[in-house]
DNA sequence: CAAATAGAGTTTCGTTTTGGAACTATGGCA
DNA sequence: TGCCATAGTTCCAAAACGAAACTCTATTTG
């Protein structure tokens, strides 16, 4: 089965993962509740390679949980921003977050 | 960045992901949380591979989401289900399902 | 003015991961 | 004896990914 399929499939687990269940799109997200907006910010946040953020950016643009808004003309240069749809993922964040805390103890520290 | 070095990520979403946040195991953990629990089964129920699906059991045993129950002996079978640790997620698929229902309706009917 | 810096991507290339299908292994059953 | 079920494993080609360099526009600095 294709990832995209997934999309029209009967569960709506799968059709919420089919937008934010690949391996960065949730980190984005955090970020964005954060108070980001940025490319650079978030390559400086979570670090995942330039390509990948940008096409991670257009889907969620493309499915409506950001919003691309210029905030300079020349050159063009935009805000990633959370849609209503988009902030209604806080929920989902919180629980991932609650969980991690409770059962993934951090072994070491890092720096990112 | 490797995706495995966000298991000891200082954010504890990031934590979380890097146990769930994969391309298929929510849907595995979806299955389970619908009684779920033999390879067949999850072959069956979401379309992937068979040995993605090794290895993302693999790691959820590895992980303590999942425990591996034999239920014959000859030949060693075995019965996926999840752990406490793993039924606290119950909140996780709770809100991804609440979202999808309000924000990714159904375009068209398929099979799987 | 020339050169360096900043922000936001895009391109290239080599490595991983994935999808698809076939193959293996163990035992029950007709 | 041969077929079926369960649970994987192996193989190969295709897609995704990571790292790094490159592009483009404009601003700042020497």
């Amino acid at each position: 089965m294709k990832w995209s399929d997934l999309s029209d499939n009967w569960c709506p687990v799968a059709r919420t993962l089919s937008v934010v269940g690949d391996r960065w799109t949730m980190l984005i997200l955090r970020d964005c509740f954060l108070g980001m907006s940025r490319f650079e910010q978030f390559i400086a946040s979570n670090g995942m390679t330039r390509h990948i953020l940008a096409d991670r950016l257009k889907r969620l643009v493309e499915a409506g949980v950001l919003e691309r808004k210029a905030y300079t003309t020349t050159p063009k240069r935009y805000d990633y921003v959370l849609t209503e749809k988009g902030q209604e993922l806080a929920p989902a964040l919180l629980t991932l977050r609650d969980w991690g805390k409770k059962h993934m103890p951090v072994r070491r520290a890092t720096s990112a």
